[in-house]
DNA sequence: TTGACATTGTTGCATCTGCAATGAATGTTG
DNA sequence: CAACATTCATTGCAGATGCAACAATGTCAA
């Protein structure tokens, strides 16, 4: 329990700490928008993810998902066999270099993402709205947290 | 594979997608912020946080720490139940209402706190460094994604 | 007072997660 | 070419997570 009120540590607040701000702000918004595709596609948000660099990038390793969508390789591989199973997706061998795994949509799963794209699009315009002038803000800052270092 | 390039949901792209950069951004400092204690001070996020609203709200019950900290009822329960057996915090039952258990930090808990708000504190100074001008527009967009809730 | 209903915190359970170990394939070096 | 090192994807494992069920306690109307 803080003593002094002019100590900047006694008074520490939680609530106005920017990294716990951050990402309570991301586990709200992440949340919100799981509803929206979870009960009516069926789809974890790794396997959102999966189906969302596939229909950009095309044919694709695990590695190649692991390098652009922020996601541990098991859970890259795991949420690739889950849409196997579901139909979704094909392995595939690669014939240049058979340590990779292709990964291609299916028809089913080119139909899934055309119905969960718009979906996507929605919330992410509705999201703006709400932030309103923030929003550029917002995205300013995102870029500098995500610049490359490590 | 989009064909038409100026489909916009042909051309989506996940790096551009708002509510990923929120979380891929949330997910990367918080990593940064855990490597900053986890080993030093052996204790996880749900902790700190628990850590962190005992110390500036002082004794208080699980459904207190539930409601203003964005945590699961039985992640503050688990975090609280490790806190106790490390020495942190002390648990007693509330006379007025005896469904209320009461989390103080006991003398151990206020030195480890002692020891962990200066490193936060310097780690959000260096986050808001790093921002420079896109701090404040970032706060401006929290506050808003973390308005009454929905 | 009683009895239905609500609240609080814990726990069981299924699932998810990250990390390390593994096996298979490829690359590299002498 | 042989031996070793590296890369890729999967899997085992221990721990974390969310949800629902639960027991204990409290509230309130009849």
């Amino acid at each position: 329990m803080p003593e002094d009120k002019t100590d900047p540590i006694a008074r520490f607040d939680l609530g106005a700490f920017l990294p716990y701000r951050l990402n309570a702000a991301a586990a709200r918004v992440s949340r919100a928008f799981a509803e929206h595709y979870r009960e009516e596609f069926g789809i974890s948000i790794a396997e959102w993810r999966v189906l969302a660099h596939l229909h950009h990038a095309g044919p694709v390793s695990v590695r190649d998902i692991e390098a652009r969508t922020e996601m541990e390789k098991s859970k890259v591989s795991r949420a690739a066999t889950r849409l196997e199973e579901a139909g979704y997706v094909a392995k595939a061998a690669n014939d240049a270099d058979r340590r990779l795994v292709q990964l291609t949509l299916t028809p089913d799963g080119r139909a899934l993402v055309a119905r969960l794209l718009p979906v996507a699009m929605r919330f992410q315009a509705e999201m703006k709205a709400r932030l309103g002038p923030h929003a550029e803000g917002l995205e300013a800052a995102l870029s500098v947290l995500l610049e490359a270092r490590r």
